[in-house]
DNA sequence: TTATATTAACTAATGGTATTAGTTTTTGCA
DNA sequence: TGCAAAAACTAATACCATTAGTTAATATAA
């Protein structure tokens, strides 16, 4: 029923991982992580379908860590400071794991229900982290959107060095979201002005 | 002096960028590209450094195009209006050329000069469409990269199909910008109160 | 007009990659 | 003790980038 142990799953995501991490995304092929594992390149299709199968798998593998960091970050909290942790949490896992944060982004397949399982979970873990602002309808996901754009273009650009400017990445980002915030309040008390005009 | 004029450079960079464009930054092969030019792989050392080096060119080639495009929808504008339209003109680029926008977000050197010069020039135009908002020293910068992330993140994203909700892309995007400029003036406002309390 | 130098494009060869087919070997269980 | 399952293996194929060395076209000088 179960002959030779040898590898398992975890032990190859975590090789891999750690090749991305270090080395980044493109240095993972089957041929290095075969050698790191110290182990022939065919072999790891007993375990993975291929490059684009373990690519996959490596996506699902950060986005359940990176919902799982941003879980942690909002627990007992709510409004500007629930966002404030949510973004720092999005931001340092990046920084952690650059390789697997960018793994999350190359999801061969967006119909992979494990993905949109994972991509679901977080929406809605944001939206209650947003739910001071009062957004009505489809405003609240409009605003899960913007955070996200602005979070994943921070991490994206800091990664890849697109900052060339001599200036304080953690000034810049407190800075950026001091600012969204600031303008969800300002929607906020807009829609409020609507509603009972003076 | 000058024999056989057959490919010369420009042509090169359009069938990548066409390639590039259609099926995705990664097919941009030397391979795919001489097939697409009628013309054997090592032929297209004449004229690129290889690989790495077609992919540099390309790079700067999508900056430059970028910029004329960020510039144009500048002239003549300031504030909001000028923000507004610089973003759109962003994101119309990104969704009209993906791959090229994907290559310009992977120069490999962040060292060439060509890329350095053009980098500043950029962000020199939007410090100039951010002068309404009277930022000082650094707040200028920062907010510049502030307004970038969230452009990329956001054309990224939608690149991806990383937006997984079925909801209108130019609405997120049209209420993302409102809300970060809100957040510029409430920020413009508070340092007013700052230096002049009543 | 002819000869030469320049250089683009070529062929051939090498080494790295993923992938498939088919074989060997280990190990749990009958 | 032997059998079946499956993990790891070897061998082979196809595609990729890259380099070395050859062929051929053309602008310019004689």
């Amino acid at each position: 029923m179960s002959p030779r142990i040898g590898l398992d799953l975890p032990t190859i995501l975590q090789a891999a991982v750690e090749i991305a991490d270090t080395r980044g995304l493109e240095e993972v092929t089957l041929a290095s992580l075969a050698q790191k594992l110290a182990v022939r390149s065919p072999s790891l299709y007993n375990h993975v379908n291929g490059l684009s199968g373990l690519r996959s798998k490596l996506a699902v593998h950060g986005l359940e860590q990176l919902l799982h960091v941003m879980t942690q970050a909002v627990v007992d909290r709510s409004g500007d400071d629930a966002v404030r942790e949510l973004g720092k949490a999005y931001v340092a896992f990046a920084r952690a794991h650059p390789g697997l944060y960018d793994a999350t982004l190359r999801a061969p397949d967006p119909q992979d229900e494990e993905v949109r399982r994972l991509a679901g979970e977080t929406v809605d873990l944001v939206v209650r982290a947003l739910q001071a602002y009062e957004l009505k309808d489809d405003a609240a996901l409009h605003a899960v959107r913007g955070l996200r754009s602005l979070l994943h273009g921070f991490s994206s650009l800091e990664q890849r060095g697109g900052f060339g400017l001599p200036l304080d990445l953690d000034v810049s980002f407190r800075l950026l979201l001091d600012t969204f915030l600031a303008g969800l309040h300002e929607m906020k008390r807009r829609a409020k002005e609507e509603t009972k005009p003076s």
